[in-house]
DNA sequence: GACTTATGTTAACGATGATAACATTTTGAC
DNA sequence: GTCAAAATGTTATCATCGTTAACATAAGTC
């Protein structure tokens, strides 16, 4: 887990941790905002892989239950990595990764973007939901689970509730939320 | 509006643009991180306020529609700052101006944990949501609006809802999922 | 073997946050 | 009004930081 805030890395200390000078950085790294979007590409990465773990894309869910399960098991996957990883989390979404535009924009809503959109058709294809999920309700869905992750990785640190707890309350709202 | 993101703030800049040396900023605050600090509780200030606008507390809301119209009012208060004020919004909810503790803890939710609790309390007593709302009901709420002005402050601009629209729809949402 | 590429080095530059030592003004008590 | 103290500013200096330039060397290619 990575512990300080890595937007605060100095590029010379990382550089002395590897015991190498600061200007062979450059050698790999265009400059210090080049290397923590690559840090952040890294780290989003690694929370897609959790959301594929969590989420089995190849078939439609075969219950209600199973499509309740997916967001939850989704929701899980976010939470658990702004719970786990909070200065790795902020620095995915801050504007300091913002140089890798690869991560921020949902335009064609492909990699990552895929699996929430997925989980909300689940839940109307197994009749949870009673209309079919568009963009705007993919988008109340998100804000509700990254604000929650938000709080979590900040202001409102693991206290008030377990993670799965949680996971399992956010997802039943959202779902609430569409009905 | 506050356009480049203050935490790049250059201390030596702000006392230059004030006609004054760097080391005077030192007779005011402790180091930068007060500074962004006094920033931060400033900017926080001005959203109270917008809270407090939004938000009539001397009176229970008269009627159902009244007391939409409050947690309508309150979410536009919050995505709007967000919307207007990107970097300051940041800033205020970042790690950066954690060292200022004021904000950051919603203990007794007294000052502006008030009116989130509040707004759904008024919803609950024109009955418009069944049951007492209770803390949990409150952090969900909370999520999904601090999720939405994070989006809107960074990953997703502006773009796909105008400001009202969207704090209509968050604001009904967020009733639906506490009926 | 010569040339190119990848990767590292040291030295230096300008900007930054911070501190120390010193000067000046404001203020308030007597 | 005097005068000491507090407040507020100054310049000089430091270590650190991101970054670049100039140079060295190892590996691989023709």
């Amino acid at each position: 887990m990575v512990q300080e805030d890595i937007a605060n890395l100095s590029l010379r200390q990382l550089a002395a941790g590897l015991g190498v000078s600061a200007a062979a950085v450059y050698r790999h790294f265009a400059d210090r905002d080049d290397l923590l979007a690559e840090v952040a590409r890294i780290g989003f990465e690694r929370l897609e892989k959790q959301f594929e773990d969590a989420f089995d894309m190849t078939c439609p869910p075969a219950d209600a239950p199973e499509a309740t399960f997916r967001l939850r098991r989704l929701a899980e996957a976010y939470l658990g990595f702004a719970d786990t990883e909070p200065a790795l989390w902020r620095l995915i979404f801050s504007a300091q990764a913002e140089p890798f535009r690869g991560i921020t924009p949902p335009e064609g809503c492909g990699g990552s973007y895929q699996y929430l959109p997925a989980a909300l058709l689940g839940l109307h294809q197994t009749g949870i939901i009673p209309t079919q999920p568009n963009e705007r309700d993919a988008l109340f869905a998100w804000s509700a689970i990254h604000g929650a992750a938000t709080l979590r990785a900040g202001l409102v640190p693991g206290a008030l509730m377990p993670l799965t707890e949680l996971a399992t309350e956010v997802a039943e709202r959202v779902i609430k939320s569409l009905k």
